[in-house]
DNA sequence: CAAAAGTCGGGCAAATTGCCCGGCCTTTCT
DNA sequence: AGAAAGGCCGGGCAATTTGCCCGACTTTTG
């Protein structure tokens, strides 16, 4: 909101060369510029502080601590930030998390790149976004009713679920998000209450059917 | 052999209709005859004591106790049965421990139906018989060096651990094997071992990943 | 027949789970 | 602003499960 000519945009993926190719993209919009990039969540948050910026891009399949909690983070010390998802996953349960996180919208990368800028210029305007494949998953299961049992978790436990299925040991997980092991299993415990399974097995199986895990990367 | 005419054959089933299909399939053969079906295990099992059979016909995908421990039982009491296990799983593990169940060939059901018959005349003639993507599955998988693990499993183990990761709960499955519950539980902890995996999350995940678990039965 | 492998299950210490609670934050409502 | 509600964090503790070992028995194999 500088100049009030061009949306000053943050880039965040943990790929350099992805990156590279939104930044080529974005600049050629005329009223865009992305003025800095970050590769995971805590550098996404400290460059929020640093530079005056009107809307974050970020990915939340990221190393470390999760997409989702550094938007809770950033919201937290900035909480008319603007950001934007932008991720593979075409599960609407992301979606949901992200804007309960505090996203202002959410598009899916094989959305086709009008689609990302449209979505850049409604965020900027303070609208929430979503890209149509989501919306319409979305309203689908709305009316199935079949994952709603997902939105029970809360972002946190739904981070945590995402690295409990990629079979992350406790600890692991624990030491990434600084909280304790205990914590972390009181978290599966609920998690587990919630979604209605009673092992880990179940919960696994869940988690595929939700679209949680990749099958691609059990490869 | 009771003719030296036509070949004596049990289907085994869960399926009528998928029975009714195999069977007007081989009876259009001629020097064919099917004299007897089961719908599962057990069934199959006092069949083969009543009748004179040459060759029994078997899914193993089957409620109640694991096709395979139907094969180990049968062998048990008819050495010289012949059995071949027809299957939809194209995993060459099943086949493997089809194999060291007793059973004397394996054919996948998206074989041609011929693939089928002339199994089945092999079979009787006494001949281990594979359908030719099994084979070749089972010999990429012999170089590629994946999932050899799976064949550390004893029969029984194989069984079981099919069962664990259809969420089926330990007490359950020592009922419907008339075993033990801690049995079962030791075996769980075997397989983990031999798999070399630290969670029934992880082993959940290899299950997958060997296409132990079907994925459409997931829905 | 001897040796090896598989099945079944008891035992027991160590680890985890299930469940509850209290403290400390935010967000939301009035 | 004050109150109420919900989320996050983690201690505590009993009940259960896991991890690991062992022995008995049967079957397969050389």
């Amino acid at each position: 909101m500088t100049d009030s000519e061009s949306i000053r945009i943050l880039l965040v993926d943990d790929h350099a060369i992805v990156r590279e190719g939104y930044r080529s993209l974005l600049e050629k919009q005329s009223g865009m510029e992305v003025v800095a990039e970050a590769a995971d969540g805590a550098e996404a948050y400290s460059r929020f502080k640093d530079c005056n910026l009107d809307i974050a891009v970020m990915d939340i399949s990221m190393p470390g601590q999760g997409g989702l909690e550094a938007i809770k983070r950033i919201k937290q010390r900035c909480p008319d930030a603007k950001i934007l998802v932008f991720s593979m996953h075409q599960n609407p349960s992301f979606a949901v998390q992200a804007i309960r996180a505090g996203a202002l919208g959410y598009v899916t990368k094989s959305s086709a790149p009008d689609v990302l800028i449209r979505a850049i210029h409604d965020i900027y305007a303070g609208r929430i976004t979503l890209s149509a494949d989501i919306a319409q998953a979305l309203a689908l299961e709305k009316l199935g009713g079949d994952s709603i049992a997902l939105q029970e978790l809360t972002v946190r436990e739904f981070d945590i679920l995402r690295m409990l299925v990629n079979a992350r040991p406790t600890d692991d997980i624990a030491q990434t998000l600084n909280i304790s092991p205990k914590t972390v299993s009181n978290s599966h415990y609920i998690i587990k209450r919630k979604l209605g399974v009673a092992s880990d097995i179940e919960l696994t199986r869940l988690a595929i059917k939700m679209n949680i895990i990749n099958l691609l990367d059990l490869s």
